[in-house]
DNA sequence: CTCTTAACTGAACAGATGTTCAGAACCAAG
DNA sequence: CTTGGTTCTGAACATCTGTTCAGTTAAGAG
């Protein structure tokens, strides 16, 4: 028997994207199989190179995917005031991620999987991402609205901080996010010395 | 031929354990195979098993020596001031994670190679860890030395800021260690509120 | 020098790996 | 019903995986 009823192309892609996606943040990409993969998505493995050339660019597709709908939504309005922009840095930075856990995952925990090139493309795109907070940082610092010591080291400081949250925070618990985000705000504006 | 001269066991030993510790770091648990750490080490692949019972026992008792010396390591002196204790703990945490960068990296990455009851050793070490932190600013918050909304969830904060050093700061750059410790210092003291 | 033993080799094991491909099964259009 | 093209299977490929072990060599003791 070859196909089986009811499978189409438009349903298998999303699958296969979606469990590669879960088990690659479960069990690390070099701990998965193409036939673990496969075996999830109700499928061979053969059926997988009907969706991706092969493993390294799964893993890729998957994190550029990631990457690009992050630059896409990241806040960017610079006629506000920089403590405004800050806080939306901030509050977007915390709800973006909470609400995709794996390809955050993914996104920082499998670099080193990536083939050389396709290293140098992501890489390029987290440090466009870092840079914003940075400018921001530095604009106001300019401003006189906190003063840091260093803007890029502050901007290291602050993007560690907030991603930190996705390893405890999930939905559900005592907290809701918009709690999480205020708690947080605080802090960055407080560690900052905003006036 | 079998042993080549000069060869013993305490050099032996020691050289598969730091072999295995960078490369671990380097390409992960899951994608360095026990022949690539022979060959670096200079010896067959079945030579590894006098000095581990298999490769899971390699990277547990490698995350479990770093988390012991970590703990042995941390600075306990509850008779000072809160403000002085977590100051300490600051600068502490940023040194003692700056001199051992691989293993730190392998102590946050390979936690989901660990088999079950692996894993549940070294958690309890790292939440011990973390939990002296959680302990220091919920006693500030007592004595008014500062001012945070959770000492729970400051805590994460405080740690995954201090702990992103680690992906940025190497020693021969623009600036010296102590600068960078001041500088945390600053946004950890500000973070919280203190006064 | 001889003897014992720790340290190591080299081959072997069974199974897993990513990837390819001829052919089968299915769907939709004519 | 026939045809064409997409989607999938199942087997095969060469290679790599962790681990074991009989046999070999070198180091150190007497």
């Amino acid at each position: 028997m070859a196909r089986t009823a009811g499978s189409h192309s438009g349903i298998t892609g999303p699958k296969v994207r979606q469990t590669a996606l879960r088990l690659f943040a479960e069990h690390g990409y070099a701990a998965v199989s193409m036939r673990q993969i496969a075996g999830e998505v109700g499928v061979q493995a053969g059926a997988l190179y009907n969706y991706t050339p092969d493993k390294q660019s799964l893993l890729f597709d998957l994190m550029q995917a990631h990457m690009v709908e992050l630059m896409a939504a990241m806040p960017q309005d610079s006629s506000l005031a920089p403590i405004d922009q800050l806080e939306a840095f901030v509050r977007f930075h915390i709800a973006f991620h909470h609400d995709r856990p794996d390809a955050v995952f993914i996104a920082y925990m499998e670099l080193r999987n990536l083939s050389e090139p396709n290293f140098a493309v992501i890489e390029d795109m987290r440090r466009s991402y870092e840079e914003r907070l940075r400018a921001i940082l530095t604009a106001g610092q300019g401003t006189g609205a906190w003063d840091v010591a260093d803007a890029q080291i502050a901007s290291f400081a602050v993007i560690a901080m907030l991603t930190g949250v996705n390893t405890w925070f999930r939905s559900g618990g005592r907290l809701r996010l918009d709690q999480v985000q205020d708690q947080y705000w605080q802090m960055v504006r407080n560690a900052v010395g905003a006036s």
